[in-house]
DNA sequence: AGGAAAATGTTAATTATTTCACAATGTTAA
DNA sequence: TTAACATTGTGAAATAATTAACATTTTCCT
């Protein structure tokens, strides 16, 4: 169970995201060919993925929505939780925090940060901003264990720097600047220039 | 040539993206590794995309810089330029906005939209805003080929039919919401929500 | 001049991911 | 009751992507 491929959690998250609309609407049973078109995927994939993590549907009903959404949580989430922090709250750092707030409790935005002295002290969509000088302070104290970088990219190796010395394991960098972090942090980027390009050139090429 | 991989394509864009750094800091020749170091991959990988396109290196010395920048170019834009645009000026809107403005000379963003009469009529980084009424219009005026989704979920799925009837061909949905387009139309979706879960699952997991 | 070192370019092998094909089985309707 | 149908679950095949292995070439050192 702990080798799922890449892509299948990707997807996993992907499901839940849209049977969490589902359920809200008050679906209780739903087919792989449904959510196969939600995600733009074949009913083949969606079917293998939910093998892989030892679900099983019902013959003619398809699929519980209530039982799939948990047991997605039980494989993605961590059990205890995880606490997450921003660095730079600028458009894109508010953009994250408020589309994130409230949402997935296993995930919580616990703090900001910023330069700006304009900004510390306030809070954004609930979540109070501190000091940048005051980062590994406030992640240790707060358990932090992931972040999100959305800094101007000259300053991103530098804070990159300073999370895996403050003891963060994960980081998503949303700067256009890759850093370079010790083999046991997971890091993440993306580039919306990468994915705008992507559609252009395949655009292209019909 | 045509047949590029996807995640070549999406590599050569990063690779442009590590190189025009390079460039700016007076580099002429870059090794292979040094490119796989900047993009947390192996040379072979690097080596093997450089092959794929047809540009070949100097023994000992690398590849030129200045001549990488190009052909990567002549592959991934396209020779007449492509006009973008953003729905939604929020701060997602914003930030991409932003990100894009004085960038790529090949894709130009040359308007946005939004639905708040407070928003309309001023400029954004340069980029004027429009009410999302003259959509159409506008998209036809503008031969705007690709359009960037940012408003709220709920809309998504209206504006896209809309985009779509308009004669957008390839969208980027930064919405919580997938939305269906017909084949002829390229279509990227991306959710951080995915990303960060991504990470936090592969943090667990060691 | 000759050998060691360091780089590229590429075929072949490997690994990862997706898709095909179809058995199994519950459901509906005649 | 039975046949037609729709759906899941999955082994096997196919496709896509990465990595290994190494021949080749240039440079540098002695
Ligand atoms: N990955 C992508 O697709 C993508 C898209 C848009 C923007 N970006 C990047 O994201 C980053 C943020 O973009 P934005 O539009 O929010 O920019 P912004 O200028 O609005 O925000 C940057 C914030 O970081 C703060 N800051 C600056 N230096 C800091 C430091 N040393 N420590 C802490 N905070 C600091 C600033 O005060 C500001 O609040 C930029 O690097 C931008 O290039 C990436
Ligand atoms: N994909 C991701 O990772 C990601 C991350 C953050 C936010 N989001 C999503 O992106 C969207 C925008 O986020 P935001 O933080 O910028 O929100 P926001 O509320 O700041 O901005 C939304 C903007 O859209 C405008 N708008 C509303 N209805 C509209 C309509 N019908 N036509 C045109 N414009 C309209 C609003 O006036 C506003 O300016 C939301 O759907 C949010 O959930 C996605």
């Amino acid at each position: 169970m702990k080798n799922l491929p890449h892509k299948t959690i990707e997807r996993l998250s992907q499901y839940r995201r849209a049977l969490l609309l589902c359920h809200a609407k008050g679906m209780t049973y739903i087919y792989s060919h449904e959510i196969a078109k939600i995600q733009h995927i074949t009913a083949v994939q969606v079917r293998r993925d939910i093998m892989l993590i030892g679900y099983t549907g019902t013959l003619r009903k398809g699929y519980n929505v209530k039982e799939l959404i948990d047991l997605i949580g039980q494989i993605i989430d961590s059990k205890e939780g995880i606490n997450v922090c921003i660095v730079g709250i600028g458009n894109l750092g508010r953009a994250i925090t408020n589309y994130f707030s409230g949402k997935r409790t296993k995930l919580s935005i616990v703090a900001v940060f910023d330069v700006d002295k304009g900004k510390v002290g306030k809070k954004y969509y609930g979540i109070e901003c501190f000091d940048i000088a005051d980062l590994t302070k406030v992640i240790k104290e707060k358990k932090i264990e992931i972040a999100i970088m959305t800094v101007p990219g000259e300053d991103a190796p530098m804070i990159s720097d300073i999370l895996v010395k403050a003891g963060i394991i994960g980081m998503l960098n949303y700067t256009p600047k890759p850093v370079n972090v010790p083999k046991e942090v997971y890091l993440e980027e993306y580039d919306m220039i990468t994915s705008l390009e992507k559609v252009a050139f395949f655009v292209k090429t019909h």
